[in-house]
DNA sequence: GTTATATTACGTTACGTACCGTAACATTAA
DNA sequence: TTAATGTTACGGTACGTAACGTAATATAAC
């Protein structure tokens, strides 16, 4: 008898051990937030996470993206949406956090995300898609709920407003020519978003 | 009669031929606008320069080292000073003028600089020093004079103004959600430095 | 001046290392 | 039986360095 095509649905076989991704992705992240980047090499993950290489290629196709799947998650979208603050309050209390995570090593691995997704191509789109619209999503709809209330004037441009928060927050903690503050996040908002008098 | 020592101030020796340096460095920035900084290696500066990979070492001490001498090299400093029309008028067109790099193949180069910047400290020191420094430098002194004149409101903390205008600047281009449009600038400009009526 | 010598630039070749990505095979768990 | 995982091995690329020879130039001695 000819064998019966897999039936799809159920996975057969040996399942993967949860534990195996977990501890690849744990490897990586500890890696990246020491020597950057060019530390997260497929042999020191292996080495770390106590797996092999290979196993490692068979979940993912390179170092950059386990360093990327590693980053994306811990790095949760914030969740604004429940609440139930002001907008505004909401707001600012958004970028403190922003600010504070650029600020500490977490940065680091922002930053090098950043630098990496600058070869490679899957990478920016993961980025772009999983990180930063993500963030300028959360932002937009506080900015929205904010215009609902009367809390701040609309903007002609709701992108450019965007840029303009998340510009030079990106902009300090790629250059390093200047500290990332709560001082400055405050006066940061208040000169692009200040609440309507 | 013993020979005498060396008179320190003069190079001995055969001098080194400009046209190595250049033709390292021409072919260094190729490589670079091309394929990024992972395209720049010895290897390839080596082949396409003409020249042999220990020649290269004896000038830098790796490859993102020369391609920020690369990059360097080309991307001098904006001129501002010798500008004879407004200094308001100066400063839009140094900001098209940025905005024309960013959106060019050039765009990859700054992009990939910043990216090399973040896991080498010797290359992100020369990077802020010699390009963003100079950068904000140059904006800085336009601002002052528009102040003076009466151009423009004199802002609270000048450095976050230019913050505001380089960050979504450099934002767009490292990110890639949005292009960079003369428009673009042309907005940023009017809500970040506005003339005054 | 002419000549010898020091000094430096550059090429060639070779080495050992790191990490890559893949393939083959054995082993283990469901 | 099926698939996950480990083990081992391989070829490939690029690294950074070292050794050696040759070419080019400056300097010192004559």
């Amino acid at each position: 008898m000819a064998r019966q095509p897999p039936s799809s649905t159920v996975p057969r076989g040996r399942p993967r051990d949860p534990r195996t991704r977990a501890a690849i992705l744990a490897a990586a992240r500890a890696l990246l937030e020491r020597g950057g980047l060019t530390a997260v090499t497929i042999e020191a993950i292996a080495q770390k996470a106590g797996v092999s290489r290979p196993t490692i290629y068979r979940y993912w196709p390179n170092a950059p993206a386990v360093a990327m799947a590693a980053f994306l998650d811990v790095t949760g979208a914030p969740d604004a949406a429940r609440s139930t603050r002001s907008p505004y309050a909401a707001l600012r209390a958004q970028f403190h956090a922003v600010a504070d995570a650029f600020a500490a090593p977490a940065g680091r691995s922002v930053a090098a995300m950043v630098a990496a997704a600058q070869s490679e191509t899957e990478l920016a789109k993961a980025f772009r898609n999983e990180f930063i619209a993500r963030n300028r999503d959360a932002t937009r709809l506080l900015l929205e709920r904010c215009i609902e209330d009367g809390l701040i004037a609309p903007p002609a441009d709701m992108e450019l407003v965007l840029d303009l928060v998340f510009g030079p927050l990106f902009y300090r903690l790629l250059m390093g020519h200047a500290p990332i503050t709560r001082g400055f996040v405050d006066r940061l908002l208040d000169t692009v978003i200040p609440a309507s008098a």
